[in-house]
DNA sequence: CGCGGATTTGAATAGTATCAATACAGGTGG
DNA sequence: CCACCTGTATTGATACTATTCAAATCCGCG
């Protein structure tokens, strides 16, 4: 696998010469010559909070990397009830791989901006350069880890272990390194509503408000404003994850 | 070795010969002359039901492919809390790539054949052959979509629904074309214990139980057997998992 | 035939959901 | 700048589902 280093960013279009997808991102496996002609396909969108940026059973056409703000996907019974099955953050990449369709539904938790390619140019990418597949291999099986430790959370975990898990994940999805100083203090913004975290973590809206109070009422968090908390110490909100 | 150049068999070993994996499995895509080479260093393995084959947090020096039966895939909180997050059956393919760790156990719900390759010997193959870690990439979205689907059952659907929805499952894993015949009739061996069954589902043996009961006096199943059991109209069943 | 684990059944309890009402926050327009 | 308005969040009272604890029964197997 090659990682072309190139000194100075002469051939990097510009559009990704700032880009994170392309440290971190699929975009950091690709050679100068293949960024320069996935980016002539490439197109950058804004989507406000709340938009949907694909629906359940709809044909997908293209493919995007997260730049900014959080996506949500979500999947739906018949009579309405709703649980969210994924989070994702800058730069994951985004859509269903070789599906014709998508299987849920992604929904701009936040402000999104969005890195937008055609489902063709991607998988001739994929298909020329080996490396490609094997990021995006790397970054579904990171997912797969992810879904399943929400399955032990849903499905084992009380009220109060589930919040505090979300809330234990975020923090340490937003600043990796705090996780090793569990003394810590930190603040976090919440990128859902009380009603998504419910969707998230299988419970109703009431029951995550009165878990988030009684946290608050308990010293664990300090509640500054709806979407705002600061968590004086990690290490005790981490003893309430239930392990 | 003298060799007839047989269209379908011609240099393939004689273990690969009969596989299942051959043709569904990850061993479909692979040159005769591979399969060959991966052969010298592959090995099969019988595990009898409940026997572990790899425990969380151990190194991984193997991978392996599902020959039959099926395995357990599960994760432990400290107190002993257990989920099971994902059933693996024939020819799928069993490891966690490219980690040194194990982040579940892996356990025989039956009894169990594999054939385990040296970590190596497939990381090489990879590295070798795009096409393989293709088909890894769509087993592993597989995976994916599989997990999400779960988590939908852990979060959102009550205990009937749940207990419906793993039935009706295993139903159509063992015989996907029964899926269109939903006024078909079925026999299933159930390849979990009830508590393995609640360990999935999130829920109590007590409550599995209970819930096989209702299903039974409302003549949507007939239990044969504790491990045996018929539906005698899968849409019926279909009707019973909340969408 | 009898033992031990697995399963079923029963009664009491606990944890969450549900329903209903109130409080709060953020944005809009006067 | 304030009052209003709407969506979001909190709090309270009650209902219900699934768990817990306990006991009986079933099943496979030596």
């Amino acid at each position: 696998m090659t990682v072309h280093k190139n000194i100075h960013n002469s051939d990097v279009p510009r559009l990704c010469q700032s880009c994170e997808a392309r440290h971190r991102g699929i975009c950091g496996v690709l050679r100068p010559e293949e960024l320069a002609e996935l980016s002539k396909h490439s197109r950058q969108i804004t989507h406000k909070a709340g938009e949907e940026l694909i629906g359940d059973s709809e044909p997908v056409t293209t493919y995007a990397n997260v730049m900014h703000g959080v996506v949500k996907l979500t999947k739906m019974l018949e009579d309405g009830r709703q649980q969210v099955v994924g989070l994702q953050f800058a730069p994951d990449f985004l859509g269903r791989l070789f599906s014709d369709q998508s299987k849920l539904t992604a929904e701009a938790a936040s402000e999104v901006e969005l890195c937008r390619f055609p489902k063709p140019a991607i998988e001739n990418l994929i298909a020329d350069n080996p490396s490609l597949e094997h990021e995006l291999l790397e970054q579904t099986l990171q997912e797969l880890d992810e879904a399943r430790e929400w399955m032990v959370t849903l499905g084992r975990k009380t009220a109060a272990e589930k919040v505090s898990s979300f809330l234990y994940s975020i923090a340490i999805h937003i600043d990796p390194k705090i996780e090793r100083d569990q003394a810590d203090s930190t603040t976090i913004d919440l990128p859902l509503t009380r009603a998504d975290i419910a969707d998230l973590l299988g419970l109703t809206v009431e029951t995550v408000s009165r878990q988030l109070t009684k946290l608050r009422t308990d010293k664990i968090i300090e509640i500054t404003n709806n979407r705002h908390l600061t968590i004086p110490h990690l290490g005790r909100l981490k003893n309430r994850c239930g392990g």
